[in-house]
DNA sequence: ATCAAGAGTTGAACACGTTCAAGAATGGAG
DNA sequence: CTCCATTCTTGAACGTGTTCAACTCTTGAT
């Protein structure tokens, strides 16, 4: 039974250990080398026991990305502490996102090759990592929530969703990016968020109001 | 040597069984069941001489897509030679390509698997179908040139590059639409062009036009 | 203490995409 | 025609992710 959570302490020492297993492995050896059946042997269990806890490969390097974004709630709470400017928040938050991922940039693209697959699990938008996306959405709203920024209560609504896709939009960027310590990202960061709070708050402009109903509605019709 | 254009009429004809053998077996069985071998099958060769022709399966898929570009350009001229309208204009070229891609939606996850990972050739991002890309862009330009909308210099030569990533969106959203006949996504197009329209046409508000001109900066400090 | 019921574990086996050394067919030069 | 370099063809073999029937261990009720 897959991607059930494993009933005693002992199954869950096991699960981790796979997962740590899988990590060393991909760190060490590049993600082609760290096979299912190198990753069981390096957690010193067998491959069928590997399936036992983790449905698919796959499924096993969700767990993996679970402990990034874990990793990044962390970051970006000193980011939130530091700052009730909207800009700050957000820049902070993204450029955490960066940090944390940095070590992983290597094979960042073997993970978004499957990723991009709708049918995949690893894919953003799937069921199988809508707790993954929640969270993420709702690091946004805390950047926005806590921030001073006023805007219309719709948009404030579905902000952190659209938030969240400029983060995957900057994951993309990302990967694609091949600069040292991913130096263009960065700059990508903090030169298009202003840009994005100048636009926000020019939504508040009479001629531009109806225009951002227009966006909100959108974004409501075409969502899940 | 894969992936070599063959040299005798024979192999040519050779090579096109296979494609058609491989089509023939997506359609009716799907794409998990139309295996190498059951391709090989199909077209009457073996295995190893359909790795003679396509270096991968997802190269065999990629010959059947290439010829999507093509198409599209096609039915866009129709869309194009219809209206001056720049929303008109781009909603036909968007909807042209919904249209001209339905056939190949079944396994357009597949293809965009391998186009997603950066090292790829297929990746859109990618220096190799660099070609593929500015004939989309001129595409693109077509769309604005043709049109009675009016807009700052800067803008306007930077546009067809922000069009051909709208179309880059609008390609990713179609490949996790699972509506029947992509009608989400034509939804999704009909209704997001107006919103650009009015946003391109806002532009030139005083207080918009400063934001436009750190847009534009932004995408060419950040262009490859 | 017993003992079913279920959790946890095993590795051989399967089908897949892909590779490769070897052979067969082809066609132009002599 | 003969030769040989090149193109074309073959299928066994490899490593991969994944499955599964069979096994051992753990738990808790009796």
């Amino acid at each position: 039974m897959p991607d059930t959570p494993p009933r005693s302490p002992k199954a869950e020492l096991t699960r981790q250990s796979i997962i740590d297993a899988a990590m060393r492995l991909f760190r060490t050896h590049g993600y082609d080398k760290a096979t299912m059946r190198a990753i069981a042997d390096e957690a010193g269990v067998s491959i069928g026991n590997a399936y036992y806890y983790f449905a698919s490969k796959e499924h096993l390097i969700q767990a993996y990305y679970d402990g990034i974004n874990g990793e990044h709630a962390e970051h970006s709470a000193r980011a939130l502490a530091g700052s009730t400017t909207f800009a700050d928040r957000l820049t902070g938050v993204l450029l955490a996102w960066v940090d944390v991922a940095e070590p992983y940039h290597e094979f960042a693209g073997k993970f978004f090759k499957n990723a991009a697959e709708p049918s995949s699990p690893l894919s953003p938008f799937s069921t199988d990592s809508e707790a993954t996306r929640l969270a993420a959405i709702d690091l946004h709203r805390q950047v926005v929530d806590g921030s001073d920024i006023k805007l219309a209560k719709a948009l404030r609504e579905e902000l952190p969703e659209l938030l969240w896709l400029v983060q995957m939009g900057v994951v993309l960027f990302w990967v694609h990016d091949s600069s040292a310590g991913q130096q263009r990202t960065r700059q990508l960061v903090t030169q298009a968020v202003p840009i994005i709070d100048r636009a926000l708050r020019l939504t508040r402009l009479p001629g531009v109001r109806g225009l951002v109903d227009d966006v909100v509605g959108l974004v409501r019709t075409i969502k899940p």
